[in-house]
DNA sequence: ATCGTCTGAGACGAATTTGTCTCAAACGAT
DNA sequence: ATCGTTTGAGACAAATTCGTCTCAGACGAT
């Protein structure tokens, strides 16, 4: 069996998070293998970032099914919604932690196929802000496409905090939270 | 005097802005210019990313001191600190929808002198961010780095908001300021 | 021990990009 | 009209990357 798919791409996203523009032989290197070995099991670099990007969206996928996200927006109920905005939260933080170099890449974010789910995901997302505004649980004058779009600069704010050390691991689920539901506007002290 | 160096560097961001990934034969091509009297005004692609990623810090810089962020910090005074944050949020999202691609863009990042300006930069805000705290403008349960962090998240956000069409240019400001400061949860209504 | 499979090392050509160079044409100022 | 400057077009070599290929060695199963 030798060496697993996972494996390499694993380690392909690993050294992916730190330099975006490595190149197949880096990449390698990285791995662990030789260049005729990673060809073997993606025979162009294009195809190694398509598998790449599917798997990060696979993994954003999960999170919004761990989370619950379409049950919980079509549910309509309130504590359900809620339940599912926090959980997915804390999910985007981990995926973000594990692929965060997805966030930003061109070369993924140009490949149609990639561009496609994407978007599908993000609507799935939107309709549980748009859900959570109508439960009352998300403020009604913000689009929630623009609510998306805050969440997801907060993912790119959590990346770069991790990669500069300034944010720690644990806390970062936290930080995002209060980001996201707060701002930085002092809580009202009752 | 034929064509400037303005023109050049304008022109060549608004296309990396697109496709950040752009040789220098098609900026050259994008800026209406021949790639020999690219080379003539910058002898080498980095020179010229060097002194894109300058014009950039240039303006993030401009925008700093027309919010008067440092002496606002100094200063203590809430009244001062507060506007100096409305104001500075205004001027990033100008900021940002010029210089969008060089929020996110490696290269630029890796330079060493453009690190540092930037860490410099980033220093000062965080300074304000922290004086806010103290004026108890800003929460004081999350990092004044934190912070920092989300307003660049908010940054990156509206670059992608702008570049898909999904947030009016008019808009914008509006959605960083809501978002920065209170969040998604709905507003307390008195 | 042998066979089949997988791997690493490296050579190879193709394509792209970069930086340099030359030369002819266009342009403006005098 | 002429001179000096600037430009565009294109040729050129060098470097990098990519994808393919070959070949020898390592490995496990039988």
């Amino acid at each position: 069996m030798s060496i697993g798919l996972d494996q390499i791409m694993t380690a392909a996203i690993r050294h992916l998070n730190g330099d975006p523009t490595a190149s197949m032989a880096q990449l390698a290197g990285a791995v662990g293998v030789s260049r005729a070995t990673l060809h073997r099991h993606f025979s162009s670099r294009e195809e190694l970032m398509l598998a790449l990007g599917h798997r990060a969206l696979d993994r954003w996928q999960q999170a919004q099914e761990a989370a619950g996200v379409t049950p919980a927006a079509g549910s309509g109920d309130p504590d359900r919604i809620g339940a599912a905005l926090t959980a997915l939260l804390t999910h985007l933080v981990e995926v973000t932690d594990e692929y965060g170099f997805a966030l930003t890449d061109h070369a993924l974010a140009v490949h149609p196929d990639l561009a496609r789910r994407s978007d599908e995901l993000e609507e799935r997302e939107i309709a549980l802000y748009s859900a959570a505004q109508r439960a009352g649980l998300i403020r009604a004058d913000l689009p929630a496409r623009w609510v998306s779009g805050t969440v997801f600069g907060l993912c790119v704010a959590v990346r770069e905090g991790l990669r500069r050390g300034d944010v720690a691991r644990r806390e970062a689920p936290r930080l995002v939270r209060e980001s996201f539901w707060h701002g930085a506007a002092p809580r009202e002290t009752t």
